[in-house]
DNA sequence: ATAAAAAAACACACTTGTTTCTTTTTTTGG
DNA sequence: CCAAAAAAAGAAACAAGTGTGTTTTTTTAT
């Protein structure tokens, strides 16, 4: 029950916007009374900030699921030697964009800009931000041990394709410009490989 | 009058957020009755999106000054020949940072954030941001008129810049991480530097 | 039978849009 | 040039709809 109204919440979120999201849609989207909800949440903001707990746990397992998928597939890749290292970073690459192209990342970065001018979701979202930072920048790192050595490449690495892809997303909303992106792509894999070999030296 | 609306419907969006801009509210800001507001603006939608119009003009025009402020500032610069290139650049590359970071563009932010889920706003914004996409990038490239030859490359350092930029952006909402800025500003200089030699071969 | 869960009903606040009334400005005719 | 009328601007009051929170009643399960 509880479950099916956290549910309900982040699909709202998705598809109605956060801002745009009450009680009384909540409780049609999971199909209980709304006095079925003040049982499991006391006010509005009890069931909206568990819905955002709720979509933040969601989005990192499917950021989880996609690096995994990512390194596997360059595992099982096993071309040339010296390719291997540009086939992981790519297809890191195309599985951080996939990511940030989920409706989940888009409504967390609705969340981000609500909060701008919500002091008490910004506190909420700084949290699970602190929260997610311990786990999101570590398991990118993990898969490049060996420029993990070097904190200041890893990070340059990390930063230079979350924000240019965190960036690109926000134009995808509008325009799938898909040449552009694909060239940007090639673009980033292209630094991330000089700014690997330059930390392997 | 009609200006003094427009005025108070922006201080909204950047104080309280595009979500919590009501009508009045508008009206306080402006010092205005709300029946004042009828005669100018019939429903809320008139206003809002008259609002919407005005700071897009607005943040184009802020935009227009700080390139302006950054070709002025690298042209009275006149070092070594080849530090040239670079020194423009640079200046470039943080006058697009401080154009990021300006509350305004929050608020841009902001709106296409919401057009995901209300139509109506996304037909504007897609409108604006036709017009405004004849003058943002030229008015890039017409800086770099070298690079402006090849429109792959230019294209490329428009879209680094701009959706890196755009991407670190969000994050600078709750983290000022100023050591991590100031380093992929630096690497996104490098790039850039890269990719005009590449352009002039 | 008692306590928890679910449903319904109610009251309050807020936003929007409309209508009515007053004031100010502009236009027009003597 | 002045005065009356018309138009525009501004203010206030009203009505309808919606969301939230609380209270009351009914149902279910222990």
């Amino acid at each position: 029950m509880r479950n099916a109204i956290l549910e309900a919440t982040c699909q709202s979120f998705t598809k109605y916007g956060y801002a745009n999201t009450t009680t009384p849609l909540i409780a049609e989207m999971a199909n209980v009374s709304r006095g079925a909800m003040t049982h499991h949440f006391k006010s509005r903001e009890d069931v909206i900030f568990a819905g955002v707990e709720y979509l933040y746990e969601k989005r990192i397992a499917q950021y989880e699921s996609l690096m995994r998928e990512a390194a596997d597939a360059a595992r099982e890749h096993e071309g040339v030697e010296a390719e291997d290292q540009r086939d992981l970073i790519s297809r890191v690459a195309r599985g951080v964009w996939a990511y940030f192209t989920l409706p989940t990342y888009y409504v967390h970065l609705e969340l981000i800009m609500a909060s701008r001018t919500d002091s008490k979701l910004a506190e909420l979202i700084e949290r699970l931000n602190r929260e997610a930072e311990q786990v999101v920048p570590s398991l990118f790192k993990s898969l490049f041990p060996e420029v993990a050595k070097s904190e200041h490449v890893s990070q340059l690495v990390f930063d230079l394709l979350f924000f240019t892809l965190r960036g690109m997303s926000i134009s995808y909303i509008h325009l799938n410009k898909s040449d552009r992106i694909e060239s940007m792509l090639d673009l980033l894999v292209d630094d991330c490989m000089r700014l690997v070999s330059s930390a392997e030296n």
